[in-house]
RNA sequence: GCCCCCGUAGCUCAGUAGGAUAGAGCGCACCCCUCCUAAGGGUGAGGUCACACGUUCGAAUCGUGUCGGGGGCACCA
């Protein structure tokens, strides 16, 4: 609708410019945008405002003069200027009416577009570290991230969606260490568990696992295991030496191909129980990416020596360093360490070169908030490698809170009193879930109120909207029951006895929905749908509540059915693409 | 110290690429089912858009500065 004003305006001001009223060069995209008032009719545009002072005509003259070059559509009833120089567009009540059928017809499709056209673009989201199961901080990564994928989705782009695996590293040894502690524990040994190893119980859950399964074939007596280590931290120690001493005698103890086991048995009960998770959670991915096989496929390597060869690395104090000052970091930073180990970010960056060479023309990344630092220096990288850093976008999700009971549920890792995905999808549900986490911009921080999303009632806005389409259902079902036919007449037939003010309200909130998906997908901004879902709901239920659907007279009560059933798909797409389900009954 | 985000109604937040009288929900005060689910609806009170200066025909929106809140600044992952 919005495209369509849009494009009669290009026509017009194309006009203009061969009558040469305004400049040939730089003339914007016209802007059209909804008028906030309905007496300045439905659709209303700025651009004489924005062109007078190039075109030296004064602005409401302009915009007579491009209202007289307007071709003739028959979607608007007139044109009016107004104001300082506002184009005011009013359309036909038809132009509103067939969107209603159209809705019906295209069912799931309806409000979907391919202004994306075909564009391949990644989206790459949560990405934990495989070392434990996911908490709720992870869950808005989730739900923002296959959010945002679908809407791209749906608005043309062709989506790839991604996992991070951080398989290889430091963190991955801690846990296959923490997990053959456990297991030594397991075999009636005793020993004193390090104080950074990881104490969840699903540590105790893979080493039974382990024993239940291997008896004792990787049992070791433990004082072999723990002489000469340096001491932990309560013991007056370092913690991270106490910790990498373990883990470099349990490679030892082991020998590779036993260490190995532990080490897989670990990864894979957890990257199954994250898997498991987060399907339950209606997200799922094209790809894991693992981060091993960068290493393994000499891709870490290869943007070493990328980098090396454009000159952009050095050698400093038995490191490698990458000048990421030169494009505007605030230090350079480490690649290859003294010891030989590429960093973190050298994997980083060969994953990002991974994936602009693997053809994504837009590349997504959402990040915790408190990653927002590596923003830079990724982007560096991919500049000094000669890449366009605008190609990578990356979303920067805020910490949620939750709030039970008006109180703040304290969380920390470390005492290990966090609370995990799985827990908040049994407590509130998916649905509710999904939608709080999506309801407010990812840069702002999240007030989760849990007692909100349990409640049944109006002041939840996943039950209010879902309310909406149930009631649809119901309306439908009652119709059933008496033996009206609930089957709609073709097109617009009899969408003229639609007059109530309730009604053009609700045939203008369906008209907004296709541009709504689109400028969700294209800022990002789920939180947007669920606005606009909130309003759309309330429009209905005030219309249910001020009239009757199953009337006497037969072509008001069809024109009534069939707006309400185009209610019902935009309900349930908007809802989809939310990965909120649209109940039939509540 | 440096960097990022935020500051809009009592509370939680919108404000659609600067636009015509700043919106919603909750809370508060009233009111509405002999009627398709009251898990609903309506009416009302409530704002110096943190502050100052600037850009513009026009600023909650853009720029600079100040104040206030949150987060981040590893040869960790």
């Amino acid at each position: 609708m919005k495209n369509q004003v849009a494009k009669l305006l290009s026509q017009a001001l194309q006009q203009l410019t061969a009558d040469a009223v305004i400049p040939a060069d730089g003339i914007p995209v016209p802007v059209i945008e909804r008028a906030r008032e309905s007496r300045h009719g439905d659709f209303a545009c700025n651009i004489a405002l924005v062109l007078a002072k190039s075109a030296r005509v004064r602005p409401r003259e302009l915009a007579e003069k491009l209202v007289a070059a307007l071709p003739q559509n028959q979607l608007v009833e007139r044109v009016e200027v107004a104001g300082p120089g506002f184009i005011n567009f009013y359309l036909t009540a038809d132009a509103y009416h067939r969107l209603v059928p159209q809705a019906i017809e295209q069912g799931h499709s309806f409000g979907r577009s391919d202004i994306g056209r075909g564009q391949r673009v990644q989206v790459e989201f949560v990405s934990a570290n495989p070392t434990g199961p996911l908490h709720v901080g992870h869950g808005r990564g989730a739900a923002y991230g296959a959010v945002v994928a679908d809407l791209l989705e749906a608005v043309g782009f062709d989506v790839h969606r991604e996992y991070y695996v951080n398989d290889a590293g430091r963190q991955m040894d801690i846990l296959a260490t923490s997990v053959w502690l456990r297991y030594l524990e397991l075999c009636d040994q005793e020993l004193v568990f390090p104080s950074n190893g990881y104490k969840g119980d699903y540590i105790w859950d893979i080493a039974a696992t382990l024993h239940r399964e291997h008896g004792a074939a990787y049992s070791h007596p433990v004082d072999e295991l723990f002489r000469e280590i340096p001491a932990d931290e309560p013991a007056g120690g370092d913690k991270e030496l106490h910790i990498d001493a373990l883990i470099a005698r349990s490679k030892g103890l082991l020998g590779d191909n036993r260490y190995r086991f532990v080490f897989e048995l670990a990864l894979n009960v957890i990257l199954d129980d994250i898997r498991d998770d987060l399907a339950l959670f209606g997200v799922t991915y094209e790809e894991w990416y693992s981060e091993r096989t960068l290493t393994e496929s000499g891709a870490v390597n290869r943007a070493i020596e990328k980098l090396r060869s454009m000159d952009q690395v050095y050698e400093s104090s038995g490191a490698l360093w990458f000048r990421s000052t030169a494009f505007g970091d605030e230090k350079d930073r480490v690649v290859v360490r003294e010891n030989g180990q590429h960093t973190y970010f050298a994997a980083d960056i060969a994953y990002h070169m991974d994936k602009l060479e693997r053809g994504f023309e837009r590349v997504i990344d959402v990040w915790g908030a408190d990653h927002h630092g590596y923003v830079p220096r990724v982007k560096a990288a991919l500049e000094a490698m000669g890449d366009d850093p605008s190609r990578l976008d990356v979303l920067l999700v805020q910490f949620a809170n939750l709030y039970r009971g008006g109180e703040k549920v304290q969380m920390s890792t470390r005492s290990g009193s966090f609370v995990t995905l799985r827990e908040l999808r049994k407590e509130v549900g998916r649905d509710a879930a999904r939608f709080f986490y999506v309801m407010r911009k990812c840069e702002q921080h999240l007030d989760f109120d849990l007692d909100l999303a349990k409640s049944h009632s109006a002041d939840n806005p996943v039950y209010y909207v879902q309310y909406a389409h149930a009631r649809v259902c119901s309306v439908l079902r009652q119709a059933a029951e008496k033996g009206i036919s609930a089957e709609p007449s073709p097109g617009t037939e009899n969408l003229d006895r639609l007059t109530e003010e309730h009604e053009k309200a609700l045939l203008s909130s369906l008209s907004r929905y296709g541009e709504l998906v689109e400028t969700s997908a294209i800022n990002k901004e789920p939180h947007q749908l669920c606005q606009y879902l909130r309003e759309l709901a309330n429009e209905f239920h005030t219309y249910y509540n001020a009239h009757q659907f199953l009337v006497e007279d037969g072509r008001l009560r069809d024109a009534r059915i069939k707006l309400i059933l185009a209610v019902q798909q935009v309900l349930r797409n908007g809802l989809n693409l939310l990965g909120v389900s649209a109940p039939e009954r509540m």
